[in-house]
DNA sequence: AATGAATGAGATTTCATTCAT
DNA sequence: AATGAATGAAATCTCATTCAT
């Protein structure tokens, strides 16, 4: 059997290398050369792999929502209350741990990489129709065993999207005051709040 | 008599000039001779004004915060009820007018800065203590004059500015979902939920 | 009476403020705007006393030699025995006191500024012609009044003058080896040496 | 096999070219695109080896002592007569051959740099002393084997040197009255005067 | 596939000079 | 006479991209 091609594993490589570049740098000082460091690979191979800087920022962005999906489905995969399901989300959004440090960075640049270019607004416009059909999923469970109470399910879930990314951004930036304790009892309330069975 | 010194007046000229073009170049593409051109001005004066392209950023970030600011002030001063006041204050942070764009993507972009950057940082944190203050005072206002009822201020406070902040960024990018009247909708709502008089 | 013409001061002033940035900073570094500064004026001016850069450096460096010239003419014209003379003409070459750094830091950058200017190459030859003639005329009048005994005047001259130069560079660059105070006496080594009565 | 590293050679190249502009120009008009030009290089290139253009002066003028000390000592290290080889030691310095007038221009900008510059005053320490010891072992074995008799070897080694650097910016400056035969005939004199055996 | 040297366009920054006041 | 704001050309330096090996 022919070795798998290389391709796929070093242009993940060079990616990883773009977000953690993306971290310690952002996007306005990011250099492809700062990238081939990190990834220990010379400067001209990341040409071979993407056609242009551009490229590369682009597929990073569109790789790193992916992935983020991916790991937040499996957590709705599973067998388990909504209620607890729900919390367990919440979870994986606070930027205590560093891979979801890096996910936010990457996600805070994309944003503003997107307010120049229609490309990446288009990421974030499927990102956000998946996020929202995950979440509201979930809420939809929980109303329908009965753990949660909700008259507009699209509006919650709008509201606590919301809520999450401009936690997120006060948490990244060191915040005194939205720390990553705060930011989860800050979702948990709104969620134990709204969403609350007796809140009639 | 001396003239009035010219340099108040044309730094201002160079800083709004800064933020049309961080409006449609964005951080990342902002050239000093793009803002010398937005200013009218030569390449060289700029520098004659602020030391570098980073100096002038800081500079314009930390103007633009204050601007904000002001503005938000005016409104709490006004002689109104707390919930009228609180509306009207949410309204201001809707990006449809194109000062209020412009305000938002100078936020955006000194978000992405300070995540590298501790001087941007320490603007940001003075930037949230300050709204804080202000969303608190009218709230504090409505609980004393009785058309609030809320027995967490801090955290309604917290809850409401960062869902403010992450409805901006979708309304920004344009999204489907969160158009600028479903952002003030998605806010009136909360509002109406959250601090209402009989809510128990 | 009218008031003397503030020109001659105003150069006067701007040029010593030149050769003190020469001294600073050097001609490499120095810019217009400095002299200005140390001058106390405003840059402009500048440029209504000299026609341009060049004009400046190259009418401070004619004005500084000039200067020189005057205070070693002023020794030489004194009723004293020509050795007592010739040892007071050697002190004054020796960078200890500021104006004397000041004079040398000035013709140093003089010679490297006439390596690519022939204005500059022309001050110097008539700078050099000078200070021959001048230190030729002590050593003749020692040798016609017995102090001294030599049989080929120009060539001590010329070793002295070098000789001189080539010191002072090295107390200029502060050489732990050659002090101001070893300079001062190598010169009056050779010149006891070379010039002494009885040498032979 | 890997290719030797391009580095050395790509390195020399360019100092070598930043001699040849430093002849051409001078340190304050020396440009890095000159230098490229020079080299037949692109301007880019340039920084790709040296950090910056202090840094390239800086590494220019060290490997030219360096250089110019390998070439006499190569003179000194032959089977020959002390008095010889000191003759032939002093033509070295005589600036007629091209490589002997831009060592003296590159010299010369260094003493000019070294004024404001800590780092070039110790490379110019550093020279001195060994130029120094370079003389002063061959009036010592002159004196050995009884071809020069001198009290104090020290006294006449800075008076050498120090003559030859008055001498050779003289040269340069295409003085007159010190051109390069005149300039060989000061420092032979000086040599048979001072150094003679039969002297007292 | 991979390297890293090289290019060259373009960015920031500097600064001699001009000019309105 | 003098100021200092303004210009604009030119300098240093950066870096995405290419290319010989």
């Amino acid at each position: 059997m022919a070795r798998p091609s290389v391709e796929a594993e070093r242009r993940e490589q060079i990616m990883a290398a773009t977000r953690r570049v993306l971290v310690t740098r952002g996007l306005t000082l990011l250099r492809v050369s700062d990238v081939a460091k990190a990834a220990s690979l010379s400067p001209g191979i990341i040409h071979y792999y993407f056609d242009s800087k551009e490229e590369l920022l682009r597929a990073t962005f569109d790789d790193a929502f992916h992935a983020s999906l991916d790991r937040r489905k499996s957590i709705i995969a599973k067998d388990e209350p909504a209620d607890v399901k729900l919390h367990a989300l919440l979870r994986t959004y606070v930027p205590q741990d560093e891979r979801t440090v890096e996910s936010w960075h990457v996600w805070l640049q994309l944003w503003t990489g997107a307010l120049q270019d229609p490309d990446l607004r288009n990421i974030n416009e499927r990102a956000y129709g998946e996020w929202r059909a995950l979440i509201g999923a979930v809420i939809t469970q929980g109303i329908e065993t009965g753990v949660f109470e909700c008259s507009d399910t699209a509006l919650v879930v709008n509201q606590l999207i919301s809520m999450i990314d401009g936690l997120a951004v006060q948490v990244l930036l060191e915040s005194g005051e939205i720390t990553p304790d705060e930011m989860a009892r800050l979702c948990d309330e709104y969620v134990d709040t709204l969403l609350a069975v007796d809140a009639g």
